[in-house]
DNA sequence: CACTTATTGTGAGTAATTCATAATAAGGAT
DNA sequence: ATCCTTATTATGAATTACTCACAATAAGTG
């Protein structure tokens, strides 16, 4: 069985407090979330939380490798519950809508790179994780886009 | 021979002014910088040049596709003049030095994701890029870093 | 050289996050 | 069960990185 909310916190030395507990409520149903809207869902149970305690918890539960969080470009940081696995996400370029993704390469993905290249290459670096970001279109995007694709070709044959 | 760099702000469809020119020019030295290094390098040859104007400089030139810009995780929005090779990046996690490094599987790499997985996975996403972040220490931060544990076990063996 | 319009300068404004410090509550000791 | 210590949370201000509105300027075309 999964183990509680509870004792993970306490296990990872952390106290065990209703707001953390929240968070990672919260965390449940929102797999890719940014700090605003954990907070608004936490609010639903503890209506005076305030933002700024959400940060904290959510920088202390990083920190101790309960949640993960991630940060795209263009993005502010996103928090999941999804951690251990490292995993990768695909972020689409037109609703911001992200996916996990998992690796493709076996445990420590991508993790051989090539020899480092141009005018600063110093030595090699003493790599311990890669992160890969897909950019792309979700199905609904995609679905847009060749929609939109399509009426314009109409518009060109019927002018 | 490398073109020019008017000419390649030219054959992007704007116009060439000694603000971009500047921009550019301070880039070659600086291979992966934030808006406020460079504006700092600018205003060596261009005193008078506001922290706005580089940042709209900036966004011109990445959004013509002259430099490239990068977003890791903590730290601002960096740029670099090494462009149309979907190189990714080495980047030191004690003092946020950035390497490039070649990509190792080819022209597009790990564009080939595994599936989605995870709570939501709503279907394929139309991947168009894949960007990789390796996270390290470069040569200078490891060495410290070793250097700081032989002293601690040594501290050990002789307490 | 004039004229149109892209570009830059200036200052204010915003989003995301952090910090300082006072108030509160968890968990161990009594 | 209650007290006490210290981690945690609340509150409000501050900071960082960046964007926006609009007036001033200067590229490039005729």
């Amino acid at each position: 069985m999964t183990p509680e909310p509870a004792d993970s916190i306490r296990s990872a030395g952390l106290r065990v407090t209703s707001q953390r507990l929240a968070v990672l409520e919260a965390l449940d149903g929102l797999p890719h979330a940014d700090t605003d809207t954990i907070h608004r869902r936490v609010r639903e149970a503890q209506p005076d939380i305030s933002l700024q305690s959400v940060y904290v918890v959510l920088g202390a539960l990083t920190e101790a490798g309960l949640i993960r969080r991630i940060e795209p470009a263009g993005s502010p940081a996103l928090y999941e519950r999804r951690i251990g696995d490292n995993h990768h996400h695909a972020i689409c370029t037109g609703c911001g809508a992200v996916q996990d993704i998992d690796c493709a390469v076996g445990h420590a993905p991508c993790l051989t790179p090539a020899q480092p290249t141009g005018p600063a290459a110093p030595g090699t670096f003493a790599i311990m994780t890669a992160e890969v970001t897909y950019w792309g279109l979700c199905p609904a995007c995609h679905q847009n886009s060749q929609n939109q694709q399509n009426s314009q070709n109409h518009k060109k044959e019927n002018a």
